[in-house]
Order: C-alpha cells, then sequence, then structure tokens
DNA sequence: AAAATTAATGAAAACATTTGCATAACTATT
DNA sequence: AATAGTTATGCAAATGTTTTCATTAATTTT
C-alpha cells in the first residue's frame, strides 16, 4: 500500500456503505433515525474504513466542540495535580476532552492561554482562584464562554467558583497554633504578589496572630515557592539558629514537608522542638512521619464538582452561567503541632 | 447590551474595516503579505469587536489543529505530573496546545481515549510507553498521526519512543543492593498486567538476584498500586516481621517514599536496619530524610525532547516518523542504602 | 382499495475559514 | 508613452459535518 491517505471522510463512507453522507451522520448521531438494517450496513462501512470523525467539521457547524479548558499555574507539584486529575475524571466521564495549559503563576501569560482555548472553542473553561488580568476577565465577558474558578470561594466573585474561603483556612490553621499556647510564630509563604489563594491566608492569618499578641519577627517570616527543595533549603537556615519560632504556619502542604525534613534534618524533634502545620491535606501528607497536621482542603472533590458544573452548563446551553459552591476546609490534626513549651 | 453574540466572525471584522474576508485571513496568516496601512485598519477592527478566531475553521480546512494529545494513566501522583508538566511547557513554546487524557492504567480505557483525541484531530499524539493495546496500534497506523511513546526505549518498537530501557534500570538498581552485600531482597511493584514499565525493571532486577542466589522469599514480594499510602500499609506488614529482609527494592520512588515512612513509623534505622532504593528520583526524593538513593529517570528532559520531536515532525509533515532516542538512568546513591549487616 | 399517516432517506444549505486564481492599480523598463 | 512586471486585494471554491426540507416508501385507517 501507497498512501493510506485517501481521505477517509463521511461521503466515503457513504458511498461504501450505498447510503447518503446525512444518513450516516444520523447514524451517528440519531442512531434511532435510522433503520437497523441500514445502520448495519454503515458500521461496517465504518469498520471497513477506519472512519474517524472529524470534530472540528461539527464544532464549525455549531455544535459543542466537546472540549472543556483548564488553566493551572502549574502541575508539577502535587498542589494541583490532583485537582487535574479529579477534573479530568469527571469532565472525561461526561464525555469531554480536557484542555490543558499552565501559565506559571504569571497572569499575563495566563491571558495568552486562555484567548488561545478561546480560538479552539471550549465549551467551558476553568480557572484556579479569582487573580486574573483585566484582559483575562473581559475577554471571558465578551465570548460568554461559562467559566468557572477553582479554589477559593468568594460570595462576590465576577464568575462562577467552587472552592473554600481561604481567609478562613488562614484564620483555622493560625487558630490551632494559638490554641496550643504558640506566641513565637514563623510563616513560609509564596510570593503573594498574583496569588490570592496565598494573600488570603497570609493576611487571616497575621490578623489572628497580631490579635493574639504574638512575636511575628521580622526574621522568621520567609518567601518561597511551592518547592519542597526550596522550603526545606530556607527551613534549614531558620531552624538552625538559637533564636527560633516554637511554630511554623505553611502556605501549603508542600512546603510543610519541606519544613519538617529541613527539621528532621536538624536532629529537632517535631513536634516538641517545633509545631509545624500545613495546607491542603495533600496526598501523601497523612502518611509522613511524622503525620502533617494541616487544614484540608478536598481537591477531588472540588475538581469533580467543578467539572459538573461547567459540564451541565454546558448541557443546557445557559446563557448565564453563575454558581457559587463552597466547600468546608477542615482542620485536621495529626502528629507535627503540639502544645508550645514554656522556654 | 443586550446580547453581545453578534456573531463576531472573520466577515464581521472584515466589514468593519472595510476589506473582504479573504484579506483579514492574510493579515492573519500572512502579513507580509498585506499593505501595513490595511493591517492596521484590520488590527483595530479586530480589537474593536474582540474577534477570536475559530481553529475549528481552520482545522477544518486542512491545516494543523495546533493541538497534540497526551495520554497518560494518571496525573494524580508525582511520577507524571512532572513529566506532562514539561511535555506541556515545551509543546505550548511551539504554539500548540495540549489535549490531556488519563486512563488509569486501562489499556481498552486508553484506546477510547486515543480515538477521541484523535477525533480532535490532534497534530500528534503521546503516549506513556509500549504496552497498548492491538486497536490502539491499528488506529494509529491508520491515521498516521506522528506518535510518540515516552518513558521507555526500545530499539525494536513499533512506533517512535523516548525513554529509558527500564530493563537496565532494574539492573542497576539490583546490582547496587547486590554489591553492597544484600542477599535477603524484598520487592514492591505495581501489578505488572498492562504496564510495561514495571515488568521490565521487575523481570531484570530478578534475573540478577536470582544470579547472586539472592534469597527472594516469596513472602518478602509485594504487589501495591503506586500510591504512597498503600505502598507505607504494605510495607508496615512485611517490615514488622521478624525475618524481613534486608533491602528493599521498590518500583518507583513513590512507593520508595511509602517504604521510608513505614520503616520510621516502626522505628527502624534506614538505611542501618533495611536498605531502600527506588526508581525515578522524582521531585522530592533528594530532599526525604534519610534522602532516597534511587535510579535517577530525566523526566523533564525526557517529556521536552518527546515533545520537541513531536512538534517538529509536526511542522515538517513528515510522511513516516520515526525516531528513537535512548536516555541513560544513573544511579544516585543516598542516603537510605548501606552495606548489608552480617546476620 | 383509496386516503391519510408515518418512517426512512436524500439533496442542499449552512457553518468559518483559507487559498488559487483573477483583477486592478501601481512601478519600473524601454 | 507604451509595455512588462509587481503588489495588493477580492471572488469563489473547498474543507467535513449537521440539519431542514422534500421526497419516496411503507403502513395504517377508513
Amino acid at each position: 500500500m501507497k498512501k493510506q491517505r485517501h481521505k477517509t471522510d463521511i461521503v466515503s463512507v457513504a458511498n461504501l456503505a450505498g447510503v447518503s453522507a446525512a444518513t450516516v451522520s444520523r447514524a451517528l448521531n440519531h442512531p434511532d433515525l435510522v433503520q437497523p438494517a441500514t445502520r448495519k450496513k454503515i458500521d461496517q462501512a465504518i469498520r471497513k474504513s477506519g472512519y474517524i470523525r472529524n470534530r472540528a467539521a461539527q464544532t464549525i457547524h455549531g455544535r459543542r466542540s466537546g472540549t472543556i479548558g483548564l488553566v493551572v499555574p502549574t502541575v508539577a507539584y502535587a498542589i494541583f495535580a490532583e485537582l487535574v486529575q479529579a477534573f479530568n475524571d469527571a469532565v472525561s466521564e461526561r464525555g469531554f476532552t480536557l484542555l490543558l495549559a499552565s501559565h506559571g503563576y504569571d497572569l499575563d501569560t495566563e491571558y495568552g492561554l486562555v484567548r488561545k482555548l478561546l480560538e479552539h472553542r471550549v465549551d467551558a473553561l476553568a480557572l484556579i482562584g479569582l487573580d486574573h488580568s483585566a484582559d483575562t476577565y473581559r475577554v471571558l465577558r465578551e465570548q460568554n464562554v461559562p467559566t468557572l474558578a477553582i479554589w477559593n470561594f468568594d460570595a462576590e466573585s465576577p464568575v462562577s467558583c467552587v472552592g473554600v474561603n481561604n481567609a478562613e483556612i488562614g484564620g483555622i490553621a493560625a487558630d490551632h497554633l494559638i490554641m496550643l499556647g504558640h506566641r513565637r510564630i514563623g510563616t513560609i509563604f509564596p510570593s503573594t504578589g498574583e496569588n490570592d489563594r496565598a494573600r488570603s491566608r497570609k493576611s487571616a492569618a497575621f490578623e489572628r496572630f497580631r490579635a493574639a499578641e504574638a512575636d511575628l519577627d521580622e526574621t522568621w517570616q520567609i518567601q518561597t515557592p511551592y518547592s519542597i527543595a526550596q522550603a526545606k533549603d530556607a527551613c534549614l537556615d531558620l531552624l538552625a539558629r538559637q533564636d527560633r519560632p516554637t511554630a511554623l504556619l505553611c502556605g501549603n502542604d508542600v512546603i510543610a514537608q519541606g519544613a519538617i525534613y529541613a527539621a528532621v534534618k536538624l536532629g529537632l524533634s517535631v513536634p516538641k522542638d517545633i509545631s509545624i502545620i500545613g495546607i491542603g491535606d495533600f496526598a501523601g501528607s497523612a502518611e509522613l512521619e511524622p503525620a502533617l497536621t494541616t487544614v484540608r482542603i478536598p481537591a477531588r472533590r472540588i475538581g469533580a464538582i467543578a467539572a459538573e458544573h461547567l459540564a451541565a452548563a454546558v448541557d443546557r446551553a445557559e446563557e448565564d452561567f453563575l454558581v457559587r459552591t463552597r466547600f468546608e476546609a477542615e482542620l485536621i490534626m495529626r502528629a507535627t503541632t503540639a502544645v508550645a513549651r514554656t522556654k
């Protein structure tokens, strides 16, 4: 065989089956409208010719593209991997395919990605958080594609959202440390410039700490990206000092993991010498030794519900899609926090 | 404003700019063919109308769809998250968008996903490993879409591949343990039924162990999915026994991580009481305490090169795309393995 | 058995774009 | 100044589907 490229489109299938293209189309989309006998002929023709429908042609005709876009900061770290998986599972179960894009925490890049996904005529679009450029919000409004912000809940969000209240989460984590008697507190957060999740958590936590008149020594407040290696590194410096905090609030579990490793490496006992609390409760956090105390964000459920909302909006062809679903965060007390020792 | 849905297609832009649709198309695709002045008018019209090109229409016309498909078993665990990220970065950099699908280690599901991606007319397609159903291989051959298997290298692979030799990797890991004097060996692998990576590693390792006349007590060989929690669980049983191996070879770093936690939890010292070696060298493995000895698979580089190959194949519109790139695996000695104690 | 209804199929228009060919308006050459 | 060559643009065909409308065939009703 020379070139198998004898374009196998719907009319070649129709010819092979001895029917019209319209009938083939119907056999595929509304099988009940075509006689079983013809359907069988068509099935055989399809099988024989190795025909695969052209989704682009359907899309152009005005049908759904059958794709849903998801834009995340990154998928490399556990933070979003679980979410992506859950979202993809749910979306896929409903017959959609996922278009994935990641911007590395840069909101201008994100705008470009959103445009690209819109060029592909995604039927719906999910973003992470509510921090997005004005351009992004504008284009989403103009195109009127069902859009949903995943991860944080905000009763006044300009677009639909499914997630948790990050300020509350920061509060929960802070309260836990305060309740255990900690008054010398260190925090490790990523840059909060273009990350509303981290920003809300951090400022809420600081508020509580200040109200409790905790010592928030400047040098105990570190900034590091979401990376185990970098968090561990940063913590090695902090924890090696004689004058260190008694508790560490970490922006998320990845950072907390780094912090724990740093402590173990330095021979410090967690939680006796230092209490550590994370945020997220990612896969693996429960298995850490010692097991991580953290505030659980139900990533899988959030991802699944988000997908469900969007798929439903597409199916119902909703004009003005707007839902806001709030998930409750929950303190998961494990083994990395303990009552503060009186110094 | 009532409904912004005054379909803003290329002709409405053309009208607004006072030119023909063809000219607008050219301004977008071959800017050098249209006069700067007209280009400017068109730019303004586009800006004003909020026009976003319809990729589906281009695709249908025979142009590239601008998408590349990636089918993975899962993205939830660190195993593939890094790879997906690297692949996506590289693909995106070259102007493509990623269509992601995951099948949860089920090759029939995988076939369905591949078909779906082909319906979307992906310009190229990447799969993980070389274990795929006959249907999958057939449809890929028929459609003649540049396809590439990521993760393992095989000089006789039926499709292009970029990766490592998993048998070699299994050998490297086994040799390391043997060289350290271990003769009582436990292994923890996932089900090798539909996973050629694990299968190759495992059988190669067993070969070496047998050649060294190691004790491979049946009850020391465990099967568990790629999950920290389940691996830890399984290891708790194994390591609690009086009669336990002196070294553990883990199917990958995720499993190894679970094994380490199990050992720590039982108060065993790694590597004094038990040596543990992983495979993969995922993000975070170096930071573990104790740091994990493992065989490095350069996931990021593999993902990037894979994307590069595919993008190039698309750009050159290659008829018969076939490349095979081998990456060398490398033993990374860290702190979880040590010389076997004479019992 | 004729008329009316229903079921199955086909012809053709529509979808949003790209591109080959044709045309018109310049610019350069003699 | 007439001709040839170039450049910028428009027209219309083509891409692979779906769907409306029309037509024919089969079935039911009278």
